[in-house]
DNA sequence: ATTATACTTGAGCGATCGTTCACGTTGTTC
DNA sequence: GAACAACGTGAACGATCGCTCAAGTATAAT
């Protein structure tokens, strides 16, 4: 008989998200989660293993919920270009006021971990490897409609979409100018290699 | 009079930068620091008063590092342009092979850090537009040899400099192709918007 | 009611954290 | 060579780290 789950393991994973986001994985102690989930040690660790445990499932989770963000894009935008363009808008711009970091958690992680935590680095790798792939699937759309020459390197625009947004994040930490960031990425669209 | 100095600052500054910048700030623990400068806390604690204040100092090295690397650039190149690329090119691919860490130390930092502590992510960033302002410098100078478009603004390119370089070395983490990587940075200084 | 099972609890483990300070050593001064 | 100043030393402080586990509580099956 499957039990009552006592507590709601996706909100738990939510908050854990927020925070290893927002403090990065060394700066969150097992203390600061045990209060933002609100579970004790012995709940945390009979759930999740470990701290790397955890944080390998908010790492899944925060990768689920980007790529559930580009396709609430592209439903509500018949132009896949243009739903790219305002994926990337949220990102670099919304998620500096809303979200616990305006730095993307997987660029931070790669940032912030070294060999001694070769795993998680590698899971964090392949995170983003799969988003990668997921920009390469709009783009494909976008040639297809015409929105974009086909003789272009429908990976080579993804990685640059990438690299655009890594910077552009890191930009918006010291200089948290909207319209600014807005001008930056509609060049970003409208010019090479677009 | 003055004493010998029991210990060379310089050099206990560099270990201590290239720890820092290796493994980022938390991570890096006194014990650490302690085995790689060869020196006793109390030693430490008295030449830099706190973890903080050591930090703070390796900061204010990197950048000089870094400033004076450009300054290198610009002596051994007749074109601003060509010395900006060359340093570019040092930045995103050498680095990763030669440096402690392949992501530039402020950008990791300002990653890293939270309100917490602000006073050093008052510093990193105040040393991010100490280098914004070497960018400048170097492309008016461009400008002036009719390298670049007089009407376009120095302010702007150079954000756009500072922009691709986070975004580059952060992608040159999870994809070191050396070839792709040196394609990207010539893409970016021939077209839009130099 | 009783037993079995599933899940939570929190005191506390050994290790490590950043930091301090009484003390030892070294070099200088008179 | 005695006194002093300057610096380095490392044991050890209280706090916190990630984590464990014996005990407690709640639900389900008999």
């Amino acid at each position: 008989m499957a039990n009552i789950a006592k507590f709601d393991r996706q909100e738990v994973i939510n908050k854990a998200t927020n925070l290893y986001w927002k403090k990065g994985f060394h700066a969150t102690s097992m203390r600061n989660l045990q209060d933002e989930i609100d579970m004790r040690p012995g709940s945390i660790y009979a759930a999740f293993g470990s701290k790397d445990g955890l944080f390998k499932e908010t790492l899944r989770n925060y990768t689920d919920l980007g790529i559930a963000q580009l396709a609430h894009y592209k439903e509500q935008n018949s132009s896949p270009l243009e739903a790219l363009r305002a994926f990337v808008k949220n990102l670099v711009i919304d998620s500096q006021d809303n979200a616990p970091n305006g730095i993307c958690m997987l660029s931070k992680t790669i940032g912030e971990l070294t060999e001694e935590n070769q795993e998680l680095l590698n899971v964090t790798k392949a995170h983003l490897a799969e988003i990668l792939q997921e920009f390469v699937v709009i783009i494909e759309e976008a040639q297809q409609k015409g929105e974009i020459d086909k003789h272009k390197s429908a990976e080579e625009l993804a990685n640059h979409v990438q690299i655009q947004i890594a910077g552009l994040r890191t930009f918006a930490k010291i200089n948290n100018d909207k319209n600014k960031l807005n001008n930056l990425i509609d060049d970003m669209f409208t010019h090479y290699p677009f």
